[in-house]
DNA sequence: CGGGTAGTTTACGTTTACGTAAAGAGAAAG
DNA sequence: CTTTCTCTTTACGTAAACGTAAACTACCCG
């Protein structure tokens, strides 16, 4: 199992440009080793890496996962550190389940539309119903 | 039922500000209306005004919720334009299904944190757990 | 008639998330 | 040694989605 990246290697696995990957250790949410001036990405950074994305597909900013990251890193024993990450989880949550409605939403709709489309396709004779 | 709007009565309703759906108007999302200089909204305004919103929740840009609008009131009687229309449909559902699943899996991981969370607490003794 | 309250246009400013160009370092290949 | 990659830093540029300020209009209130 591999255990070290180069810039290169993760930019091809998650499709995201070296400069991208460079700004997001700018804004402190990487922070790769160096072999001289190299970037040696761990898997750590790897994973972390995976988060970000996932993190921009659901529009998170990146401050917010960096934020996340911190409270993560942050000193578990703090019971007020504690407090505080349980209001985060709650406020996600949230917002999350309204973008889970969302996208219900949006799918029951192009459904619809879908259906619609086809049977006017069908009415003209075209017929390509089954596709 | 109400049949037209202020931009004041829709930026209240939806929490958005008046310069925002003025904005939304310059990129031709919007057509109100007009009484003189002032705008004014018809219910179909409203409800594209609400798809806007519910595309941005979702990371649509507005030139692509935008491209969509068109789709919709373009020739429907057009074949070409209705093949279009259906490869949009299936991008749009492939990607909002990519994003069900990003949720799904950052709601798991919400909920693995906060039970490590809570039982932390309930360790130190301060057992707030059933909140 | 002098204020408020909404609304309007015009235009420049701002933030986020990179793109892109320039110039150089280091290692391998011919 | 020169070429060729890959990677690096530095820095200016850019698109999207508004924010904000200025200056004006129109109407209602007392």
């Amino acid at each position: 199992m591999q255990t070290t990246y180069t810039i290169t290697e993760l930019s091809r696995e998650f499709d995201v440009t070296p400069r991208a990957i460079r700004f997001y250790e700018d804004q402190g949410l990487l922070s790769p080793a160096r072999e001289g001036r190299r970037r040696v990405y761990s898997r750590r950074d790897r994973v972390r890496l995976k988060l970000i994305l996932r993190g921009k597909r659901l529009g998170f900013q990146l401050s917010e996962t960096r934020a996340l990251f911190e409270l993560y890193d942050s000193d578990h024993g703090e019971t007020g550190q504690m407090q505080y990450f349980l209001e985060k989880i709650h406020e996600r949550r949230e917002l999350l389940e309204q973008q889970r409605r969302d996208i219900e939403a949006v799918l029951g709709e192009l459904d619809v539309a879908e259906r619609s489309v086809r049977e006017a396709l069908r009415v003209k004779g075209l017929a390509p119903t089954p596709a």
